[in-house]
RNA sequence: CGCGGGAUGGAGCAGCUCGGUAGCUCGUUGGGCUCAUAACCCAAAGGUCGUAGGUUCAAAUCCUUCUCCCGCAA
């Protein structure tokens, strides 16, 4: 398989593996992420996790602003495919049909459902029961090319977005690896997408981040695992920020404001939300460190928490 | 130099405005109570108060430097 000429096109965490894979077993000729970016509290120059990949390989990075208008370069290097996973930039018709084998990409949904950036929270956030990988052909609009292969996982009831995140990533590097040689070999049947079945996964914007405790428990807590550990549910609490990782379901129905803090347990204490109440075990205050709640209890005065209200300003 | 918060015994915090040899809630260790306990009671260990320097009779507390951590914004 070596001498099959791969184009990669990729840039966060995720791809990683599949870039990885592909490294492994093809010649990996090319790698386009998306350009640098001033990351951080510094203004710091970083590169995607993608580009230290190919750097550290000694492959060839492009970085186009535009890639609808700058795509000259991949032109050039006459891939034999061109595999997408997670690149950020939506690929011009002309690249789509320049390789033999076409373009693919790696989704890490099962599609047509969850078309879009954010997938993998979505998944979770929505509160579904399993997802999965879907291989397969791009074409104009995103994500709606023929579908090649799936593998389908679990979504485990305590399962939070950085586990599923991981398992997926390795996932898409052993189904994109075991579907590749029927790929180039034609031993494949594509099957176009049921339009009737599309949902999508938009990105997570700031107030997708926001916690509402008017929402039912399970809701709450969802948008809690779906967001942990990045980029972390948040809520106000005496005017400032603090995001929640981990919570646990109570059933206590109390009589109080959503938001308020209506009891303490031995792992953290209780904020009434629409039918019940959300158990708050880890936190992180502006400002401070991640810490679990028994800290942060001992060090606020547990008697000081009753009858706060966690807001949404 | 984008804005802001923080660094105090193992953990989380108070003390800093008005300088005068360190406190709280936990944890740990030992003992007690108990059928028993993560509960309760008693006791103990554990900190050169992030770094370097300055002011002062005296600095966790005032001034300056540096390092690290975090929120916002990108």
């Amino acid at each position: 398989m070596k001498n099959i000429k791969v184009v990669f096109m990729g840039t966060p965490e995720f791809s990683v593996p599949v870039l990885e894979g592909l490294i492994e077993n093809y010649n990996v000729i090319g790698v386009v992420t998306q350009p640098d970016k001033e990351v951080g509290r510094h203004k710091e120059i970083e590169f995607s996790p993608i580009k230290k990949v190919a750097l550290a390989n000694n492959i060839q990075v492009l970085q186009p602003v535009k890639i609808k208008e700058e795509y000259e370069e991949i032109v050039k290097l006459n891939p034999d495919i061109i595999v997408t996973c997670a690149y950020g930039q939506i690929i011009p018709k002309i690249l789509l049909d320049l390789p033999k084998y076409k373009c693919i990409n790696v989704h890490a949904s099962l599609l047509p459902a969850l078309r879009g950036g954010a997938p993998i929270h979505r998944a979770i956030i929505n509160g579904h029961s399993k997802t999965g990988i879907t291989i397969m052909y791009m074409d104009a609009k995103m994500d709606s090319g023929d579908i090649i292969r799936q593998k389908e996982v679990e979504i485990d009831s305590d399962m939070n977005v950085g586990v599923l995140h991981d398992k997926l990533s390795l996932l898409g590097r052993e189904l994109l690896l075991e579907t590749l040689p029927d790929i180039i070999s034609g031993n494949i049947s594509p099957v176009k997408q049921d339009e009737s079945q599309v949902t999508f996964a938009k990105i997570i914007k700031r107030e997708d981040e926001l916690l509402d405790f008017n929402e039912n428990t399970i809701d709450v807590y969802n948008k809690i695992r779906g967001l942990n550990p990045f980029p972390g549910a948040y809520t106000i609490l005496d005017g400032k920020i603090v995001k929640i990782y981990k919570a646990r379901i109570e059933k206590n129905l109390t009589r109080a404001l959503p938001g308020e803090i209506v009891n303490l347990y031995k792992d953290g204490f209780a904020v009434k939300t629409f039918d019940g109440e959300i158990v708050i075990q880890e936190l992180k205050i502006e400002g401070k460190k991640k810490m679990d709640s028994v800290s942060f209890m001992n060090g606020i005065g547990k008697e000081n928490l009753l009858g706060k209200r966690m807001t949404k300003e």
